[in-house]
RNA sequence: GGGGUCGUAGUUCAGUUGGUUAGAACGCAUGCCUGUCACGCAUGAGGUCGCGAGUUCGAGUCUCGUCGGCCCCGCCA
C-alpha cells in the first residue's frame, strides 16, 4: 500500500514552497507578490490572506531555488528571523544539486561518527540527510541537538556517493553551512518513527509527537485531499454547502444526546446534532434542491474501533430524485475518493435486499470478501435422529450452517475456541462436523452415513469444516454471521474492496423493552409505496426506501427516501407511539414545514472517518482523527471531560448530583 | 450495563511454585570513532512493579476493590 499512498501524499509538485513564511514585519506583502506573478496565477487566493503563513504546494519543478529569493530586507535583521525556506526536506532531490538551500525540520536521528555527524532532518514531506563535517564552524553546538530538536539548516545540496534508496531524498544530502536551533526538545517519550511500537495510551498523551509520524502525516494529507475532492465533486454536481446549527434540540429517538445547557433559559438545553437530519430536510423544503455538508455529528454512545463520540459525515440531500439516481452519484464520488489511493473501483455496486443479506450472511453489513455464506441445514438435520436437534426443531428452531473451506484440520482446541466465541455472543453452542482420515466426526451424535449424505448432497469438500448452529432463526443467523466473520479473517485483504448497497430495510422493528414499534432508520424514512397498505395490518412487514452503503463489512453510509406527505408523517409518528404532545413539541416545526409544499426528497450520509480508515488501510478510525477519544470517551491529551467551576455551574443553574 | 485482555525502567517487554539485591533490548548520559543511514564500541545512570486494601513469616507473583489502555456484546433513530 506504500505506492499509492506516496502518490496521494507528496507528489513531485508538492515539495516546492511557493509561498514564504514571513514574520510580522514592515515588508509589504504586495512586494513579494509582484516579484512572483506566476505564483499568483497558480494560487489566486494566496495573496489575499492576512495570515503570515502562506505555505502552499504545487509549483513547477526545475527552477533554481536561489534565483527566486528576493534578498532579505536589512530591516528584519534586528529580530532573530527565520531564513527563507524554499524546499521541504522530503522534496529535495537531484534537481537541487549544486544550489545552497535552507530547510526546516525536526531531528529524526543523529549519527555521530567522530569527525562527521549525520542528521536526518524531518518535515511533513519526509527526511533529508544533513552532513556536518569538519567544514562546519561550530561543531560544539552539535551536543545541543537531540531528537526532535527543531532546526533551520542551510547548506549546499550534493549528490551522495552512496545513495539511500529508502529515502525520497536519498540521492542527495545537504552539507551544513549553518544550523540554527529554533527549538530544543526534551527527550521525547517515544520517537514518531516508532509510534507503532508504543501503546495508544502514550500516543494519545503526546498526540502532537505521534502526529509527526510520516504515516500519520500521510493520513491527514489524504483526509484533506479527500475532503476537497468531495467538495469539488459535489459542487460540480450542483450540491450547495449549507451549514446547519450545532446548537439544536435533543431528539426523543436515536442515540443519547450531548446536551449543552442554556445560560439564558435555565433548565433548558440545547443538544449537539446527532446528524443534521431535520435541517437538511428543511433545506429541501426551502428549495435548495441539492445540499451537502461535511460536518461533525455527536452521539453519546459507547466507542469502538470504528466509532467516536464526535465524527464527521458527508451529509447529502436532494429533491425530485429517486434512490437509483442518488446511488449513481455516490458511487462515482466513492470511486473518485478511492482513486486517491490508486484503487480502481468498479461501478455499479452490488445491491442486496436486507432480508437476503441476513439470510445469506447473517448481517446487514456483510463482508463480501469472505467467500462462504450461511446455508440452511434444517431439513437435513431433521433426519439425523438427534434428540437435541429434534427438540429444537420442534420448537421452531432452524439449523444454520457454515462450510469453512480447508478448515477440516482444525484442532480440538480451535473447535473449542469457536464454541466459546459463540457462547460469549449468547449462543447455546456450535456443532461441528468434519471428515477425518478414519471417517466422519462430529461434536454431536450423528450417524456417519448421515454426515456422508450431507457432504454428498451439498457438495462439501472433504477437507471442509461444517459448523452448525441450532437456534431461533434470527439468533442462529446472527451467530452464524459472527462466526463467518471471525473465521474469515484470512480473507480480509485490505486491497480488495467489496462495495455493496443493502436495500429494502424494514421500516420498523419491535422494541421489546418498550413494547412498541421503533423506526429502523429514523422516523422520517418513507415506506415503499406498495407497502403502505401493510402499515395497518402488518407494520413489521413494511419495507422502507432505505439503504446502507457497505464496504468490506463496514457500514460507510446510510440514507433513505424521506416522507414529504404530512399525513403519512403524522401517521408514522403515531405508530411509533409518540405522545401527541411530544410530537408537537419536538417535531411541530417540522410537521408544519411539511404543510407548506415539501418536495419529494431523499438523502444519505457517508461516514467520512470510516471512509478514510478504509482508504488508508488503518484498523481504527482513531488513526484518521487528529485528536480522538479513548474507548472510555476520554481525551488523554487535554483531560476532557473535566470538572467546571462552581461559578460556571451557578451561572447555568446546574447542581451536580453526588 | 456485561465479557475478554493488558498495566513492571523514558519505551517495548521478560520475571519459574509466593522467597535474598526485579532483568533484557531500545532510549538516555559520558567517552572513543571521518561516510553513517536501526552507525559501531566502551562505561554509567535509571524502578512507589498503575493505585488501595487483604491473605502470608514473606507479594511484581495470590484475593478483593479501584483507575486507565485496547477488543467485543449491549447501545449506536
Amino acid at each position: 500500500m506504500a505506492g499509492p499512498c506516496r502518490a496521494a501524499g507528496a507528489g513531485p509538485a508538492q515539495g516546492r514552497l511557493p509561498g514564504i513564511r514571513r514574520l510580522p514585519g514592515p515588508e509589504p506583502q504586495e512586494t513579494v507578490q509582484e516579484s512572483r506573478p506566476h505564483r499568483r496565477r497558480l494560487h489566486p487566493g494566496a495573496g489575499r490572506g492576512r495570515g503570515r503563513e502562506r505555505l502552499g504546494v504545487g509549483q513547477e519543478h526545475g527552477q533554481p531555488a536561489a534565483e527566486q529569493n528576493p534578498s532579505q530586507g536589512p530591516e528584519r535583521m534586528a529580530e532573530k528571523k527565520l531564513l527563507k525556506r524554499q524546499w521541504y526536506c522530503g522534496a529535495v532531490g537531484e534537481a537541487q544539486v549544486g544550489s545552497t538551500i535552507t530547510v526546516y525540520g525536526w531531528v529524526n536521528t543523529k549519527r555521530e561518527l567522530g569527525g562527521v555527524t549525520f542528521i536526518d532532518l524531518r518535515d511533513r514531506e519526509g527526511l533529508l540527510q544533513i552532513v556536518v563535517n569538519e567544514a562546519f564552524a561550530e561543531p560544539g553546538r552539535l551536543k545541543e541537538i537531540g531528537k526532535e530538536t527543531v532546526l533551520a539548516v542551510s547548506g549546499r545540496v550534493v549528490k551522495r556517493a552512496r545513495p539511500n534508496p529508502e529515502l525520497a531524498s536519498g540521492q542527495v544530502e545537504v552539507i551544513a553551512e549553518s544550523i540554527d536551533i529554533l527549538a530544543a526538545s526534551a527527550v521525547p517519550p517515544f520517537v514518531p518513527e516508532n509510534h507503532a511500537g508504543v501503546s495508544e495510551e502514550l500516543r494519545f498523551k503526546h498526540r502532537y509527537i505521534d502526529l509527526r509520524n510520516l504515516d500519520m502525516q500521510r493520513n491527514f494529507k489524504l483526509r484533506s485531499k479527500a475532503n476537497l475532492l468531495a467538495r469539488n465533486f459535489l459542487d460540480r454536481e450542483g450540491f450547495l454547502d449549507i451549514e446547519t446549527p450545532m446548537l439544536t434540540n435533543a431528539t426523543p429517538e436515536g442515540a443519547r444526546d450531548y446536551l449543552v445547557p442554556s445560560r439564558i433559559y435555565k433548565g433548558r438545553m440545547f443538544a449537539l446534532p446527532q446528524s443534521p437530519q431535520q435541517f437538511k430536510q428543511l433545506l429541501m423544503v426551502s428549495g435548495f434542491e441539492r445540499y451537502y455538508q461535511i460536518t461533525r455529528c455527536f452521539r453519546d454512545e459507547d466507542l469502538r474501533a470504528d466509532r467516536q463520540p464526535e465524527f464527521t459525515q458527508i451529509d447529502i440531500e436532494m429533491s425530485f430524485a429517486e434512490s437509483h439516481e442518488l446511488f449513481v452519484i455516490i458511487e462515482r464520488l466513492v470511486r473518485d475518493l478511492f482513486a486517491l489511493r490508486g484503487f480502481e473501483v468498479v461501478l455499479p455496486f452490488r445491491r442486496l435486499p436486507y432480508q437476503e443479506a441476513l439470510a445469506t450472511y447473517g448481517s446487514d453489513k456483510p463482508d463480501l470478501r469472505i467467500p462462504y455464506t450461511i446455508k440452511d441445514f434444517s431439513a437435513d438435520a431433521a433426519a439425523w435422529g438427534s434428540e437435541l436437534l429434534n427438540a429444537a426443531l420442534a420448537q421452531g428452531a432452524k439449523v444454520k450452517g457454515l462450510v469453512i473451506p480447508a478448515a477440516g484440520s482444525f484442532s480440538r482446541k480451535q473447535l473449542d475456541e469457536i464454541n466459546d466465541a459463540a457462547r460469549k455472543l449468547g449462543g447455546k453452542g456450535v456443532i461441528w462436523m468434519k471428515k477425518a482420515e478414519d471417517g466422519f466426526k462430529s461434536s454431536l451424535k450423528v450417524p456417519p452415513a448421515a454426515m456422508a449424505a450431507l457432504f454428498e448432497k451439498h457438495k462439501i469438500a472433504s477437507d471442509a469444516l461444517v459448523l452448525l448452529i441450532a437456534d431461533a432463526e434470527p439468533q442462529a443467523l446472527f451467530l452464524a454471521g459472527k462466526l463467518r466473520e471471525l473465521l474469515g479473517k484470512e480473507f480480509q485483504d485490505k486491497k480488495k474492496l467489496e462495495f455493496l448497497w443493502v436495500t429494502d430495510f424494514p421500516l420498523f422493528f419491535y422494541n421489546e423493552e418498550e413494547k412498541r414499534l421503533d423506526s429502523n432508520h429514523h422516523p422520517f424514512t418513507a415506506p415503499r409505496p406498495e407497502d403502505i397498505p401493510l402499515l395497518a395490518s402488518e407494520p413489521l412487514q413494511v419495507k422502507a426506501i432505505a439503504y446502507d452503503l457497505v464496504l468490506n463489512g463496514i457500514e460507510i453510509g446510510g440514507g433513505s427516501q424521506r416522507i414529504h406527505d404530512i399525513a403519512l408523517q403524522k401517521r408514522i409518528f403515531q405508530m411509533l407511539n409518540l405522545a401527541e404532545g411530544e410530537i408537537e413539541e419536538k417535531f411541530g416545526f417540522f410537521l408544519s414545514a411539511l404543510t407548506f409544499g415539501a418536495p419529494p426528497h431523499l438523502g444519505i450520509a457517508l461516514g467520512f472517518d470510516r471512509l478514510l480508515m478504509l482508504l488508508t488501510g488503518e484498523e481504527s478510525i482513531r488513526e484518521v482523527i487528529a485528536f480522538p477519544k479513548t474507548t472510555s470517551s476520554l481525551c488523554l491529551l487535554t483531560g476532557s471531560p473535566s470538572a467546571v467551576s462552581q461559578r460556571q455551574l451557578d451561572e447555568l443553574g446546574i447542581a451536580i448530583k453526588k
